[in-house]
DNA sequence: GAGTTTGAAACT
DNA sequence: CAGTTTCAAACTC
């Protein structure tokens, strides 16, 4: 502990302590983490975004105030193709984790290319405290001290992430996983639904009563569940000095709302997490989270590939454990995906809402019956597009 | 911007 | 699994 930061990172090695505390740490497999091992959940630290403790995902919009959550976040690995630096251009629909897309939001400008940097100074950006890491993606543009999130240090990224899914399979994957089985029921009307999704991890909170961006239940604006074990927790639908703040603050406003939208679906909210909530719990130390394939827990590296049939826009696919190569999250901003749909010309703006709303039922339906087939990484995904459609619904209302 | 607070991640 | 340390963001001033 005691070891002097600053100074010397020398890139010659990549593994070993390579970084401050020196402490004997022998390198023994491969350990690049040299701080930090690679834990369990998915977000960084706490900030901003990266929830990480994630679960379930809630996604409650209803009578009051919209939130939103989500996550779709992507995993970082896979070695071989170089990842794309310049991501202005919209590109096929290809395989999302091919590809390391960086966040590279605009162009225009030349101005920032992600929507958050990180600030990073002793984790190399290697390990979940750091937001960029955590969500799979590159560093660019950040503000981070001896970062080795880059794309020139693959390999050492790239151990980095295979450290910390040993620690925690789920690392990297989101969770969204909105309720599958359990309730489906309180759908309302088209307008305000909640849907109730529940988060996997649950925060563990003891000072902030969970309303301030510390905790990442409210940070990912969703309720806590039963899985959280904070204390004094006032982020409970019902509870006055929830209701307070949102209606006084800034979460009534638009661009809150929009900001939860994009960081969940960043994944920044959350990532680590467990996908399907309603399976047992863990199995030995990990949790387990495609439960019924009865997968070997051990195979970290081969899995599910993605079918390059479901091709979905920014969104990961995620859920395998086998991630991708930094980068992707995508944002949300409207004009900020990385492709442009080729229905874009044949889908007029003014049918988007209906579209939605037509999708969210349908795609619930869809992810209902998907599940029934116990395939939850498909399901998953279709949840995820229920709550996504649901979120543009009620922004366009906001704004209309 | 500097300094404090916070709780996840990492480590023991 | 609990206790401690580390970390970077959220927050405060
Ligand atoms: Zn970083
Ligand atoms: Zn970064
Ligand atoms: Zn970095
Ligand atoms: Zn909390
Ligand atoms: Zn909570
Ligand atoms: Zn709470």
């Amino acid at each position: 502990m005691e070891k002097i930061e600053g100074s010397d990172f020398p890139p010659q090695k990549v593994q070993s302590e390579a970084d401050y505390p020196a402490t004997k740490k022998l390198a023994r497999q491969l350990d690049f983490t040299a701080n930090g091992g690679g834990g369990g959940g998915g977000g960084g630290g706490r900030g901003g975004g990266a929830v990480s403790t994630g679960g379930t995902v809630m996604v409650s919009m209803g009578p009051q105030k919209p939130k939103a959550y989500f996550q779709a976040s992507v995993l970082p690995q896979k070695p071989q193709p170089p990842p794309i630096v310049s991501s202005i251009r919209p590109v096929k629909p290809e395989s999302p984790k091919t590809r390391p897309r960086q966040n590279t939001a605009d162009a225009k400008d030349g101005t920032p290319k992600k929507l958050k940097q990180c600030n990073c100074k002793h984790s190399r950006c290697l390990k979940l405290y750091c937001e960029c890491f955590a969500s799979g993606m590159y560093c660019d543009g950040c503000n981070c001290v001896n970062c080795h999130n880059k794309v020139e240090n693959e390999a050492t990224r790239r151990e980095a992430v295979d450290a910390t899914l040993e620690r925690n399979p789920n690392a990297f994957r989101p969770k969204v996983a909105s309720s599958p089985h359990g309730i489906r029921d309180r759908r309302e009307e088209a307008g305000e639904c909640l849907i109730v999704v529940k988060h996997n991890k649950g925060c563990h909170c003891k000072k902030s009563g969970c309303l301030k961006k510390y905790c990442e239940c409210f940070q990912a604006n969703i309720i806590c569940s039963e899985n959280c074990r904070c204390l004094d927790c006032k982020n409970f639908d019902g509870s006055e000095e929830r209701q307070a703040l949102y209606h006084g603050g800034h979460a009534n406003n638009i661009a809150y709302i929009q900001q939860a939208a994009n960081a969940a679906i960043t994944g920044a909210i959350g990532s680590s997490g467990y996908g399907s909530p309603p399976v047992k719990r863990k199995r030995k130390g990990q949790e387990l989270f495609f439960g019924s394939t009865g997968n070997d827990p051990n195979q970290r590296h081969v899995q599910y590939q993605q079918p390059d049939n479901v091709k979905m826009h920014g969104l990961p696919s995620s859920r395998s454990t086998l991630p991708g190569r930094p980068g992707n999250a995508s944002a949300i901003s409207p004009s900020k995906f990385g492709y442009r749909s080729l229905l874009a010309d044949i889908i007029k703006p003014q049918d988007l809402r209906e579209l939605c709303s037509v999708l969210v039922v349908y795609s619930e339906e869809a992810a209902k019956v998907i599940s029934a087939w116990r395939n939850e990484l498909i399901s998953d995904i279709f949840w995820t597009i229920t709550s996504l459609c649901r979120i543009f619904c009620h922004l366009h209302d906001y704004k209309n």
